[in-house]
DNA sequence: GTAATTTCTCAAGTCAACTTTAGATCAAGC
DNA sequence: GCTTGATCTAAAGTTGACTTGAGAAATTAC
């Protein structure tokens, strides 16, 4: 713990993060610390709370681009303001709830489908969730609706 | 359509997934074609419901070795019976319903924090979701909750 | 019977989110 | 002042779930 600031290992004891994944966060703009003298890099206490700012984040299924994208507009030497801080939680409110609700739907279908057996792909609910599960990500998963 | 069984490509045509996908979950142990005299997969139809099978486990968020775990155990060459379905789909109920709870947790917590804005790594809850998660295992998540 | 489409195998590429390794330099404790 | 430990960079490796590409052989359509 440097007069200058904290130091990588600082920040890594602090957070709970490796030091490797701290420097890979920086490459991906989460934080931005400055040098000392010898190249060391060198951290301010507005950077735990990116970092922390960021775990969170992760922990409520965002992606680190996401994150980063969120990120990009905040002060880049200060800690979020409260003010950036209610606009980014409640996006994520919205999408926490968006994925509950998702859960539980499946759920229940997966209750009504326990005990039936039948596994057809043209009476089953499971298989015919009638609608808006269609598309998600790229890949797999365009069976289930449509 | 051969009149010896279902080709790859009707398979991904029914199923929706990429022919390359099926090729891959063959060596994941999902489905075992026989070949035809060319050297060409033939697929019965219980293949598209282990397919669908397998889609939807993935769905409720299994990884495909847990899947072809749970797949080992049924008949290579038949669909999953009903009480083959009703064993593996019951369990995985109970992890459904464990992610259910999980989310609404963290959305509580955020609930509880959206306004607040305080971000102290000493004071907020999402920081602090009871302090002692000290020391788990390696890399990060060590924050919020356990 | 020929052209167009599918399928075959196998290796390599992709993406996310990091970790690991190697060799070198910097900082700190005694 | 020296030794031990932390940090540096750059590149390559990891895992999961696939996709892409190349070149050849099989199948289907007309």
């Amino acid at each position: 713990m440097a007069k200058d600031g904290l130091t990588i290992g600082d920040l890594a004891d602090r957070t709970g993060l490796a030091v490797s994944a701290i420097r890979f966060y920086e490459t991906h703009g989460i934080v931005h610390p400055v040098r000392n003298a010898g190249g060391h890099r060198r951290y301010g206490r507005h950077d735990l709370r990116r970092l922390s700012f960021a775990m969170i984040a992760q922990r409520l299924g965002f992606a680190l681009s996401e994150i980063a994208r969120q990120m990009a507009d905040l002060p880049r030497h200060k800690a979020p303001s409260k003010y950036d801080w209610t606009r980014i939680s409640t996006a994520m409110r919205g999408d926490i709830a968006a994925r509950i609700a998702e859960l539980e739907r499946l759920r229940d279908r997966l209750d009504g489908c326990i005990g039936c057996g039948c596994l057809s792909l043209e009476t089953c609910a499971l298989y015919n969730p009638g609608d808006e599960l269609a598309a998600r990500g790229p890949g797999p998963a365009k069976l289930l609706g449509d």
